[in-house]
DNA sequence: GTCTATATCCTGATAGAC
DNA sequence: GTCTATCAGGATATAGAC
């Protein structure tokens, strides 16, 4: 009846719109299938299921998203002579993700998608997730292991795992800033790359800490 | 049969375990009321329906975390002579909630369980979590301000929203902390509780970004 | 006052129509 | 190859048993 290709398309852009505003468990088959026109169980003969179906919607775009990444860090390593500030490479782990988002609606909704997803999911899918992103993050941690030698095994995953956190939210809870900052009715995701970016790097790079500075 | 008041907090017990441990949206009724041993529908008697119960799960918690917050602001405050450092503001924040995760199951329970939800949930969650929030949020943001004058106000808010972001990321993808560091089979939400102080201070103290500074 | 039997709707998936 | 009719079970909620 029509192209599978473009059917297939179809029903991915639907999910990541209703994921993104929804929420993951909160979205049937159902929904997405019929803002597409389709019986819910079309998605077994596309997909296999929902959980495939996941797959595929992390496929579409994390496969570029991270290769750009890695990209980033290639240039960074082989800039001749200048060792890489943790500023370019937070930079370079973060704008691939928030300057897509930052430039349009498509962008947005997959790192709100991604963000609840990680949320809401067991262990299946943090597995996935795993798979998926080790290799950029190990990656993403090694740099900054060499900018910061200061900083030990622990203390670095728990800053790293902060910046993460503090990136996803600020995509999933973006309405939240609004009333923080008073009211601004509209605020701007450039900007919030540009915040991020600052914050990370400041917070990565704060004196790492010992036994005898710990406080209450 | 037996008291109500007992067989109330067993539920909500049994369910900020569900919860924490499975998402919001994955935990049914019949699974919560099957592990306290009544039948799903009981719930309608005790609270009046799942949304009902989730807001018993937050006055529980919620009330007594805030309050402990809102003491720390006033002491910060009322200590003659020295104005409060951003990282004791922070600590004001965060130690609350966060040292009683590091004591025990209880505490870290609750706080997966806001992370999860308040990622999941839609615009109705949204607003509840924001009208319990925001009377300390808003005095914390003013404290922040007064302590970091040159941050106006979406800087500042696009900060505080990552702070947000990253505690609560801490504690409801804890187990990804464990592989970003290498393997350390057991990681310490004590420590996490230091780190984020220190990582959260840095960031809130980095320089304000001026439209000349913006980097690519 | 405390809880259960039951109802209704909605979920994802199997099997088969075109 | 593409999609739909239908299914078996799970979701919360109403009405009523004890």
């Amino acid at each position: 009846m029509r192209d599978a290709r473009d059917t297939k398309d179809q029903i991915l852009d639907a999910a990541e719109r209703l994921f993104a505003a929804e929420g993951f468990g909160a979205t049937s088959l159902r929904r997405i299938l019929g803002d597409v026109g389709l019986n819910p169980a079309a998605i077994h003969y596309h997909f296999g299921g929902k959980d495939e179906m996941v797959e595929a919607l992390f496929e579409r775009r994390l496969g570029p998203l991270n290769a750009e990444r890695m990209r980033r860090f290639d240039a960074l390593e082989t800039r001749a002579g200048a060792a890489p500030t943790v500023a370019s490479i937070v930079d370079a782990f973060i704008s691939p993700a928030l300057a897509p988002a930052a430039r349009g609606e498509e962008g947005e909704r997959f790192l709100r998608f991604v963000g609840r997803y990680l949320q809401e999911s067991g262990e299946a899918a943090s597995a996935r997730l795993r798979r998926t992103f080790e290799p950029v993050i190990r990656r993403f941690v090694d740099l900054l292991a060499r900018a910061l030698p200061e900083l030990r095994g622990e203390a670095l995953a728990w800053r790293v795992h902060f910046l993460v956190g503090a990136m996803f939210h600020s995509m999933t809870c973006r309405e939240h800033v609004s009333w923080l900052c008073g009211g601004v009715p509209s605020v701007s995701l450039e900007r919030a790359r540009e915040e991020l970016i600052a914050f990370a790097s400041a917070g990565l790079s704060a004196p790492a800490l010992h036994a005898a500075e710990l406080r209450s």
